[in-house]
DNA sequence: TGTTGACCAGATTTCATAATTGGTCACGAG
DNA sequence: CTCGTGACCAATTATGAAATCTGGTCAACA
C-alpha cells in the first residue's frame, strides 16, 4: 500500500504546512508534534499516522520543499537553458537558502546535527540534487569537467566552505552576498567546468536531458513524503 | 620595552611546552593555568607575567608552532622552488593540521568557538600565511591568477570547505587521505592558479622573494610570543 | 626585583527534582 | 469495521540551588 483513501494527502500537506510554520517560527528543537497537531486542527496521534517520528516528518517539509524549489528551476531552464551552466546555478542554489526560511531552518538544525552526532537523516534529501544520473549527465553533455577526482565529494565540500564560512570569519560578514555569490561562482566556472563551453545544442540538448531525467526522479520522492510504509529513500 | 632580563625566554618555551603537551592531551578546555604552572615547574602567578590571558598564551602555542611550520615550509621550497605552486603546498598545509597534534587540537578549538562566539582571538594567527604581503607576491609573479575576486575570502572558504567537510558527511570519511588531497589539489589548480604555470625563473625569483618576505614576517610574530606588552597583532 | 600561592568573583559542574514531549494504543465516534 | 483521538508512559530535557573549579590578581616574601 503506497497510499491511503480521500483527503489523506490534503491533510497530508496541512501537516506538512503547519510544521513548516512552526519549524521556521521557532526553530526544529521547539516545535512540539502537538503544536503542530494543534495548528492542524487534528489530533497528536494523527500525526503518526503519516509518519513514523518527528525526524521523518520534517524530512518530509525539507523533502517538499526541495522538490518545490527543483520545479522552480527547471522552470527557469526551459525560459533560459544558459542557467544550466554550473557557474549559474550553483550560485543560485546557495543563494535559495537564504531566501526560503524553512531551507535556512533546516539547514541550521542539519548543522547543530551534525556538529553532534549523526545528521544522516537530514543528508539524504540532497540526494535528490546531488544524484548520480543527474552528475553523470552533466559530464556526459560536457557542462561539468570529467577529470575532477572524486567530483561529487569535491563539489559538496567546495560548496560546505562558502556555506560555512559565514559564520566563521568575520571579514565574511563585510563582503556582500552578490560578492560572495561570484566568488564562488569564479571557483566552480574554473574548477568545475570544462575550458570549453557547450554549444547552445548541447546545452538545448542537456537541458532537455536533466528535464527528463528530473520528472522522472521527482515522483517516487513525492511518493515517499506521503507514504507511510517506508523505511529508507526511493529509488 | 619588549624583552626581560635573563632566562626569561627560556621560561616561556618551558611553559609553552608545558600548555602544549597538556593541550594534547587534554584539550582546550580542560587545561587549568595551574596543571601548566606546574608542568613547568613553576608558579601559577609566573605564567601571568608572560602573558595577560590563557587565550593569549595559546595564541603564543599556536603562533609558535605555525612559525616552525612556515620555516619547515620554507626549507622545502629552498629544496625544490615548485612546491611554491598553490596546488602543492595548499593541500600540504591542510595535511599538516592532521600531522601536528597541537595544530589539530587548536584547530578543533577554533571550530568549537567559531560555533558559539568570538573565534577571532585564535583567527589572527591565520594572518602569518595568509598576509596581503604574500598574496600580492604571489599574484605578481603569475603563481597566483589575477582575476579572482575577493581571493583572500575565496581561497579561505574553499579551503574551509575541505577542512570541515571531514565531519560532516560521511561520505568524506570513507575516502582516504590521499583522495582528499587531490581533490583540494584540483580545485586550486584550476580556480587559483593561471592557465599557464610559470617558467622555472619566474618560479625561483618568487620563491626567494617569499623567503625574504617571511623571513621579514616572521621576527615581529616571534617577538609578539615571548613580549609581555601587547594589546594586539605585530606587523 | 622577580616570584609566588592564597584569595576572590564569576563561571562551570553536579545533582536532584520538576516539566516536557516523542511515541503508543485502548477506546470511542461514525 | 475503520479512522481518529488524547490520556498515558518512558525517557529526555529543563530548572535551579549548592558545591566546585578556575582564570586572574596582588600582598607578601625571597
Amino acid at each position: 500500500m503506497t497510499e491511503r483513501a480521500g483527503q489523506t494527502v490534503g491533510r497530508a500537506d496541512r501537516i506538512l504546512d503547519a510544521a513548516a510554520e512552526l519549524l521556521v517560527r521557532l526553530g526544529y528543537r521547539k516545535v512540539t508534534i502537538d503544536d503542530i497537531a494543534q495548528l492542524a486542527g487534528i489530533g497528536k496521534g494523527t500525526v503518526y499516522l503519516h509518519w513514523r517520528t518527528k525526524q521523518q516528518l520534517f524530512e518530509a517539509v525539507l523533502l517538499r520543499e526541495s522538490i518545490s524549489y527543483v520545479e522552480e528551476l527547471l522552470d527557469e531552464l526551459r525560459r533560459d537553458p544558459a542557467m544550466l551552466l554550473p557557474h549559474r546555478f550553483i550560485p543560485a542554489s546557495f543563494l535559495i537558502v537564504d531566501r526560503r526560511p524553512v531551507l535556512r531552518a533546516l539547514s541550521e538544525e542539519y548543522l547543530r546535527q551534525a556538529q553532534s552526532r549523526s545528521a544522516d537523516a537530514f543528508l539524504h534529501s540532497q540526494e535528490l540534487l546531488a544524484s548520480e544520473r543527474f552528475y553523470d549527465l552533466m559530464t556526459r553533455h560536457g557542462l561539468l569537467r570529467d577529470d575532477v577526482p572524486n567530483l561529487a565529494y569535491t563539489l559538496s565540500a567546495t560548496m560546505t566552505g562558502f556555506h560555512l564560512y559565514q559564520d566563521l570569519d568575520p571579514m565574511a560578514v563585510q563582503l556582500d552576498m552578490r560578492a560572495k555569490l561570484d566568488s564562488l561562482a569564479h571557483v566552480v566556472r574554473h574548477a568545475f567546468e570544462p575550458a570549453e563551453p557547450p554549444t547552445s545544442e548541447e546545452l538545448a540538448k542537456a537541458v532537455s536531458e536533466v528535464i527528463a531525467v528530473f520528472e522522472d526522479l521527482i515522483p517516487p520522492y513525492r511518493t515517499w513524503i506521503y507514504a507511510y510504509e517506508r523505511t529508507h529513500e526511493p529509488g
